[in-house]
RNA sequence: GGACCCGUAGUCUAAUGGCUGAUGACGUCGCUCUCACACAGCGAAGGUAGCCGGUUCGAUUCCGGCCGGGUCCACCA
């Protein structure tokens, strides 16, 4: 086969686009469906990932189209991010903030245009159906309007508050951060083992990994059934280094009497527990630690210092003073920062904050409405929800980003929200119209900016333009299905469930489905540092766009799959298969009237491929409403090469080389309808080699520009027949058997046979099945008789 | 500690409460250049379905436990 499978791949690609095959078209009277595609972020490369969950989208975009729908596919871009921020810096050599914020936002969506073209070539390079001109990115005026209008919408809803709360905190990005951004770490470390004095001279020792946080130490914890320790609760400890400060010691059963030494040193704040300690003992709180992360005066000796230096210098000094008893390794885990593995602190902050703890059970009873593929991803949205502790902190001390449409009176302090018509606004830049209602004209604008995610989870509003297009987004929302991974259920999905809850009082979709990870051959996450990453665009190039496309389609739904190369190798083949199995059918079929069936002059094995065939589609439509993709292409692929190529098309090939007679007509139009339904079937999964067929051998079936815009099959039950499907495997049974034997006498498959002597289950069904039999392997005479157990004896 | 997923030939997988044929691919080994296809065809070898127990007339398939792999969440100062 001389055709180039990039050349034959780019060349429907540009047809595509150059005849608008995936345009939405707003005025069409179908039924839209609608896809909430994952904007990804720009980098400038599509990774494994985005290839196979692109592609398994893509699947269900192209299936719906067929199906009957007008189909929605947009796409867009994450540039919102710290990531973006960091990229175009590094870029162009500058820092953001250099820069105002609106410049900068110009900066980033000029400065990454080149990354959007490579990445856009990239998933058309794939053949994804998506529909440009709906492209929108996450900072762009559209986004930033929706997300601050967003925030208008929950203030008006009182949802917003503002709160000087403890916040998860990374000093080395000097920002708060959310839940969901920390990570895991374990870490080596030093417990010390400190001795404490009461006001009435007794000792008691605490053993901590956080010594430097003694200055901001505001009690001490043990639980109340340790003998040891019972008669130091309520009494008063003195702290070191404090002037005589000193704190009480609580009874507390969240102490564990095992652990250290069994007395805890609480401190504002060393990490999660001491926060709910703290909400539970309404103690001050000590803040030593400043946003940059530097120790303040209140930390006395370790004034100016960052946590590690503070460490040694109070283990030094606890050592001069006499009150260290001992220091032992340790290994715990540490919650750091994601992006820079920066273990986190715990300070305090004015940040705003959406209330949403009191709907938890409200989110998980809304999260059944949704349907979920594969259905038990809903439990780790449920996971998630029970797991909220704290509202949603949406406050990031970020210079790039989405800025709070907010401003503060600077005489009484209030808050002042942006009118909705000016929006998108830059309160450092812009000042709200008017005066605050204590008559003063001079405000301060917010100077934090949106978490990312407030924006992200808006994205079914950015694609019905609910701040722009009333009567589209009524038209539009909910959208149909959200494609995601799972990695994110908590973040996106959650986030997107909340706001569509808020604002819409609906769902944001009817189907959100979960695709799982791409991993290395090996089961290993790919990653630049393990040097394990396989490009998709390598492949692309080695096997074809469709190979990468059929290798995405065969595992199931939701699971993480190993990258396995030899799926394109076969994904190679079956496209050169379908190929040559094109071109023969196309040759055989010359003259013949498309889809004339004329039932009255099927023979045995017609009837038998054409119930195989309906039942086939009944299957595949079946597989791909309820998003399984992977169980739309295998029995297709199987009927198609199995059934179809390796025996129907052996079968009639007899009876097409002389196509005059009424059984050779026959044989044509079946192999014509089985090969055209066959594409159709194929083709959301490989809509280039599909196209090449159609466009090549089936102009006379294609009612418009593209297969692509063709009906999906419908089955025809009238053909399900399964008298006739038993007759077609008995045929094939034989025959495999009589290919086995010629096989085993190393003879030709053409050899002709003069007489054949067979046992069958069933001879009045072998009767039917004989004459194919016959025609197939060239006997002349076959001598059956009944038994239960399949002989077959051949004599040349 | 909580939740979830997975465990089928050398590798990766499919379907399935029972047809002593458990699917297919990749790989391996034979045979065949047979007029769609040697980037192929035909065929062969290869599995006590992680382990244990239960339900059942019957389990790879359902239930429970264990072991192993993975993911998410929460974590002891």
């Amino acid at each position: 086969m001389a055709l180039d499978l990039h050349e034959m791949e780019k060349k429907w690609q540009d047809y595509w686009k150059g005849e608008g095959i995936y345009k939405f078209d707003v005025k069409s009277k179908k039924p839209v469906y609608s896809i909430d595609t994952p904007p990804p972020t720009v980098s400038g490369t599509m990774h494994m990932g985005h290839a196979f969950a692109f592609t398994q989208q893509d699947f269900v975009a192209r299936y719906k189209k067929m199906a009957g729908f007008n189909v929605f596919h947009p796409f867009g871009f994450d540039n919102n991010g710290l990531a973006t921020a960091l990229m175009v810096e590094k870029k162009k050599g500058i820092k953001s903030k250099d820069y105002s914020r609106d410049e900068f936002i110009k900066i980033v969506l000029k400065g990454t245009e080149e990354e959007e073209k490579r990445m856009r070539a990239a998933f058309e390079s794939i053949g994804m159906s998506i529909d440009w001109f709906l492209l929108y990115r996450t900072i762009d005026d559209l986004a930033r309007k929706t997300a601050q209008y967003s925030f208008l919408d929950l203030h008006r809803q009182g949802r917003l508050y503002q709160k000087d709360a403890p916040t998860m905190w990374c000093p080395s990005c000097a920002t708060a951060i959310a839940q969901a951004e920390l990570q895991d770490r374990e870490e080596e470390s030093s417990f010390v083992y400190i001795k404490f004095e009461t006001t009435d001279g007794e000792k008691i020792e605490i053993a901590t990994t956080r010594p430097e946080l003694m200055p901001a130490c505001v009690a001490m914890h043990v639980h109340p059934d340790d003998k040891r320790y019972k008669k130091f609760i309520g009494k008063k400890v003195k702290i070191p280094f404090t002037g005589g400060r000193t704190v009480k010691v609580f009874a507390n059963r969240d102490v564990d009497p095992e652990f250290g030494t069994g007395a805890v040193y609480h401190c504002t704040f060393g990490d999660l527990d001491d926060v709910e300690w703290i909400l539970e003992t309404n103690l001050p709180i000590i803040e030593i630690i400043n946003k940059d992360g530097t120790f303040n005066e209140k930390a006395g000796i370790l004034k100016g210092l960052r946590t590690g230096e503070a460490r040694k210098k109070i283990i030094g000094e606890l050592k001069k003073s006499g009150h260290l008893v001992k220091q032992e390794p340790i290994k715990h885990v540490v919650n750091v920062h994601e992006r820079c593995k920066t273990p986190i602190e715990i300070l305090t902050a004015k940040q705003w904050f959406v209330r949403y703890l009191d709907l938890k059970d409200e989110f998980i009873a809304k999260g059944s409405l949704l349907k979920w593929v594969p259905s038990y991803m809903k439990k780790r949205l449920d996971n998630w929800v029970n797991g909220l502790k704290w509202d949603w902190n949406i406050s990031r001390q970020r210079h790039y980003g989405v800025p709070f449409p907010v401003w503060y009176c600077r005489k009484c302090g209030s808050v002042i929200v942006a009118n909705e018509k000016d929006l998108p606004v830059d309160p450092l830049k812009d000042r709200p119209k008017g005066k605050c209602k204590c008559g003063s004209n001079e405000f301060v604008g917010e100077k934090d900016t949106l978490d990312t995610w407030f924006t992200s989870s808006l994205t079914p509003q950015i694609n019905c333009k609910w701040v722009s297009d009333q009567k589209f987004f009524q038209k539009m929302f909910p959208m149909d299905l959200r494609p995601q991974g799972h990695d994110i259920i908590a973040l996106w999905a959650f986030n997107t469930i909340v706001k569509a809850l808020f604002h819409q009082k609906q769902m944001p979709w009817k189907t959100i489905s979960i695709n799982g990870w791409i991993l290395d051959p090996e089961g290993k996450k790919m990653s630049k540092s393990l040097g394990n990453v396989i490009k998709p665009e390598d492949m692309v190039q080695k096997y074809s766009a469709d190979s990468l496309r059929y290798w995405a389609s065969l595992p199931i739904l939701g699971e993480d799959v190993p990258f396995m190369e030899k799926e394109l190798v076969a994904g190679k083949k079956f496209i050169t298969k379908m190929l040559n199995a094109a071109r023969f059918v196309s040759m055989a079929t010359k003259g013949v009237k498309a889809g004339k069936i004329d039932k009255k002059k099927l023979l045995a094995e017609d009837k038998a491929i054409l119930s195989r065939l309906n039942r086939l589609i009944k299957e595949s439509t079946e597989a791909f409403e309820r998003f399984e993709v992977s169980k739309a292409i295998n029995p297709t692929r199987n009927f198609f090469w199995l059934e179809f190529a390796d025996f129907y098309i052996e079968e009639v090939k007899t009876r097409v080389y002389n196509k005059k007679d009424e059984s050779g007509k026959a044989a044509a139009t079946v192999l014509e309808e089985v090969m055209w339904k066959c594409l159709l079937l194929l083709s959301p999964f490989l809509p280039h080699t599909t196209e090449e067929i159609a466009q090549q051998h089936f102009k006379k079936r294609l009612q418009g520009k593209s297969i692509h815009l063709e009906e999906w099959p419908k089955a025809d039950k009238g053909m399900i027949d399964e008298n006739a499907e038993e007759i077609g495997e008995l045929i094939n049974v034989v025959i495999a058997e009589m290919r086995k034997q010629k096989t085993a006498s190393k003879k030709p498959l053409n050899t002709p046979v003069k007489k054949a002597a067979v046992v069958v289950p069933s001879l009045e069904k072998f009767k039917q099945a004989e004459d194919a039999i016959k025609r197939t392997m060239a006997v002349e005479e076959i001598e059956a008789k009944e038994g239960k157990e399949l002989v077959v004896e051949l004599q040349f």
